[in-house]
DNA sequence: AATCCAGCCAACCGCTGTGTA
DNA sequence: GTACACAGCGGTTGGCTGGAT
């Protein structure tokens, strides 16, 4: 088949942009938006630009609310733990830091994040996920999300059990507010695709966070992991006879990682309860 | 002052996913 | 079902910058 080029690039301009290109093209999707297509906002807007490099040098610079200047280290925290359990997924962990772009991030990753990381644990792997052995994709993010959305949930559930007085409202629902952003969705679409045959219900975006958190409880605790553990190996079966669910290793510096949570370790309170609802069973805890 | 080199990051390239005719 | 157009994503590149020699 073959498709025609998207622009003639012999007629583009490529490279920096300038002072007065950038000036059109905001002047131009402030007055129309970015309705229309890419393909045709350059010839509209009059820049000698393909579509592609426009909407890159939106996205990436010049739209309202991008956020510029160091990485803080929470928006560390968040890249760090995201990317242990999506991998290269700079869509993704963009979603989870408001004002930050998946170029950005992708960069700060490559040039800061990576070569900590390799410095301090020799054997992280750089794109892989959290390391659950199996050979689907779909399958492995399947267990990874819906194992850190019980692990959240019954932090939360166990938290607000132990303290009353708490919101509810917590940091420690990283996983939950992740499961009802753009990630979690996607995620949901792409589970969807993958015809799998599991009964998944819950939506948990229907419902607000905090209020699902208040209404989950613990019925949720008892019954999700079970739950979770036999959709995941009825998974297994179903997609793939020789995948290994040999779960993850907890000497993974991205496991580690992935437990570590920034706002405090409070990793330790599912210990005792870890036999019930822990997503890494056959982690051992110290 | 000149050169080299490594790090950073904006931008490009090629591929994939999705919608549509 | 097929072909195509387009948007979006992730990997890679190349120019710029600042520090070292």
């Amino acid at each position: 088949m073959g498709r025609s080029p998207c622009c003639d690039k012999d007629e583009m301009k490529k490279g920096v942009w300038s002072k007065e290109e950038d000036e059109i093209l905001i002047d131009y999707i402030t007055k129309n938006g970015t309705h229309g297509t890419w393909h045709s906002l350059p010839k509209l807007a009059g820049l000698l630009r393909c579509g592609k490099s426009c909407r890159l040098r939106w996205i990436n610079y010049l739209r309202p609310n991008i956020k510029r200047g160091p990485f803080t280290p929470e928006e560390e925290s968040t890249i760090i733990q995201v990317h242990a359990m999506l991998g290269n997924k700079w869509a993704a962990i963009a979603a989870q830091l408001p004002g930050r772009t998946d170029n950005e991030i992708k960069n700060f990753w490559n040039t800061h994040l990576r070569k900590r990381l390799l410095t301090t644990h020799p054997s992280f792997t750089c794109s892989d996920p959290v390391n659950i052995k199996c050979e689907s994709p779909s399958t492995r993010h399947m267990v990874q999300w819906e194992s850190a959305r019980v692990e959240a949930e019954a932090r939360l559930s166990m938290e607000s059990h132990l303290n009353p007085s708490s919101t509810g409202k917590t940091d420690c629902d990283f996983f939950l507010r992740v499961w009802n952003s753009e990630v979690g969705e996607s995620f949901r679409k792409g589970k969807a695709r993958d015809n799998q045959r599991v009964a998944y219900e819950s939506a948990p975006s229907q419902t607000s966070s905090s209020n699902k958190f208040e209404s989950c409880s613990a019925v949720t605790m008892q019954v999700e992991p079970y739950r979770v553990r036999a959709d995941a190996e009825e998974m297994m079966a179903d997609s793939d006879s020789s995948c290994n669910y040999a779960m993850v290793d907890s000497s993974d510096p991205a496991v580690k990682l992935l437990l570590d949570f920034p706002f405090g370790n409070d990793i330790e309170f599912i210990h005792g309860y870890k036999d019930n609802f822990s997503p890494f069973a056959e982690i051992k805890f110290d």
